[in-house]
DNA sequence: ACCTGAACACCGTTCAAGT
DNA sequence: ACCTGAACACCGTTCAAGT
């Protein structure tokens, strides 16, 4: 009952299991930042040195492998979240979001992968995430009552633009970045509205 | 010499060859839209009932298969791109084109994943391609004088937002789409203008 | 010319057998 | 408890052998 499933990052165990553990992610982070997106689980417990049981029993699954890679990358923006929430200015609070979404994804690809994902599979990204989109929703309900925010944006809708301008910007050098995320502040705002800001 | 290449809808074929052929077009598109994205070449092979040496003769890769069956998607939506750039109107002419590959994108998820490969392969995408490119490339200039978008914004850019967009609207309601598209087209104007428009 | 399908080197995943 | 690695059912791709 008090039995953890699917934890991303356990305590207690063995030795030589731990040193596993730590060895399988060690080789997956470095494949993942090589080759740019496929990793095998085969290869993985080659590179290892270790059996590929071995890499089932501590990601059952390739999901729960990419989201414990992603874990504290997606722990940092949660806080960086909390910290927007509490921002004074409705509008400063929202673009403060949406660009620390942005910029998280952009820093660690294997994040932008997580968050791309229909569901989840480790309990504490569930947490994060469940975490994180009380943060926004209590950001865009704010922006929405501050009209600088359209009226017909969900959390979701937030989610799902971000993951696509992720995609959009990849591989992209940073000031173009910046001028998609650009197009996607200024779209987000609410019809007939004065736009008038300085250029980067 | 005058032999053309990785054709997607080659003539003078043997009568075998091309009812195989279209045996494969005909089961793939079934694949794809049925199952969403994935297909194998040996279970097309199996369901066309062909061996699979026939799949990869007239589709060398996957990549072409999926070029070809997103052939006639793409001619459409060159076609309908010439009839924006004939548009008066520069504002128009901007959301129109963009508004156009946004719809033929959900119309054919297939069309999509064409557009967001790196490269192309078969002849005849290219041409599309550049004749595609050649259009957003005359109106977005023309868009850019008229002061109705942003100076900074490439042909390029506008393909990587609208797959961007693609992806974030992938299986959302109509409704939502529209929503989407709205955002793009509001955020893609030039800074310090007055966005004053009907909803929808 | 075109087609076939066994064969190769890979996947992800499982599970009896070991320590 | 944990690890191993052969084994299974799949991939994409090739190519000798057939018609």
């Amino acid at each position: 009952m008090a039995e953890q499933l699917l934890l991303a990052n356990p305590t207690n165990l063995r030795a030589d299991s731990a040193r596993n553990r730590s060895q399988i992610v060690e080789v997956a982070r470095r494949m993942v930042s090589e080759d740019g997106s496929l990793l095998s689980m085969n290869a993985i417990a080659h590179a290892a040195g270790v059996g590929v049981g071995t890499v089932y029993r501590h990601f059952p699954t390739i999901q729960v492998l990419l989201e414990s890679l992603a874990a504290d990358s997606f722990a940092k923006l949660v806080v960086e979240a909390r910290q927007a929430v509490l921002e004074a200015d409705a509008s400063v609070a929202l673009e403060r979001i949406i660009r620390t979404g942005f910029d998280c994804q952009m820093e660690d690809p294997g994040l932008a992968a997580v968050l791309a994902s229909p569901s989840f599979e480790c309990a504490d990204i569930l947490d994060y995430s469940a975490e994180l989109f009380s943060c926004i929703g209590a950001i865009i309900t704010r922006a929405r009552q501050a009209n600088v925010l359209r009226p017909d944006i969900t959390p979701d809708d937030i989610r799902r633009l971000l993951n696509g301008l992720a995609v959009a910007a990849k591989d992209l050098a940073p000031r173009k970045r910046a001028q998609y995320l650009d197009v996607l502040l200024l779209g987000l705002r609410p019809e007939s509205t004065i736009t008038s800001r300085s250029a980067a």
